[in-house]
DNA sequence: AAATAATATGCGTGTTTACGCAGATATGGA
DNA sequence: TCCATATCTGCGTAAACACGCATATTATTT
């Protein structure tokens, strides 16, 4: 069974939505409450349409739900464990930030 | 405060490493057992300066912590976080494959 | 049917990434 | 010291990405 590889690539392609700093801003105001483009926008203060290319992003990959209401286009989190794994990685960034820092500290003494 | 736009740049670039099928499946194989470079690129059947190269990245990112012996460099995942928060992304990734793959069969029938 | 508001898309450009290959290091042993 | 083994680094190229801006699409209102 060699599809192993297949399955690596889908993962590593579905996380690349988090490889941007404004798309993971994105996920964790999602993460407060559904959207729609332009406040996601002014609440991030960056154009429009670049908000709107990572959605793109975001809903390519099924990170992201859309609904329209309107003329206004609501976004949400498709799945809860997306954002969790989100903030599992951050504090694993951050304990090991801090591992870093003692590092350096003991070095210094 | 606003170094809230800094934080999601080191969150970023800390999930880089995530964006790489190769470096997914290190981390996989890392799970498993500490590995050394040429165990490692075998396994993948990847050449050896490549598996390095993608190992760099990691190191760098604080992912993964070394150790040497005699001439061979044993890699093990620096955080078991890490490992844990790649898992549940994929298993939302799978999740909402299976939610679309449900969707169009609604739709066919 | 126009005009307007909200989003989306296409394109050009500068930046980053992946990876092969050649050459450079570092360690252990003859 | 010289050689072999294991790993790392530098460089060139091709592909992918981010983003600004202009334009297109979609739905509401008049």
């Amino acid at each position: 069974m060699n599809n192993h590889k297949e399955l690596y690539k889908l993962h590593a392609d579905f996380c690349k939505f988090m490889s941007n700093p404004k798309r993971i801003e994105i996920l964790f105001l999602l993460g407060e409450k559904e959207m729609c483009v332009d406040e996601i926008a002014s609440a991030m203060e960056v154009k429009v349409p670049n908000i709107s290319q990572h959605l793109a992003v975001m809903r390519e990959k099924g990170v992201v739900d859309v609904r329209r209401e309107g003329t206004k286009m609501y976004y949400t989190i498709a799945n809860p464990k997306t954002l969790q794994a989100c903030i599992i990685m951050r504090d694993a960034m951050v304990e090991q930030m801090e591992k870093q820092f003692e590092m350096i500290r003991e070095i210094k003494k």
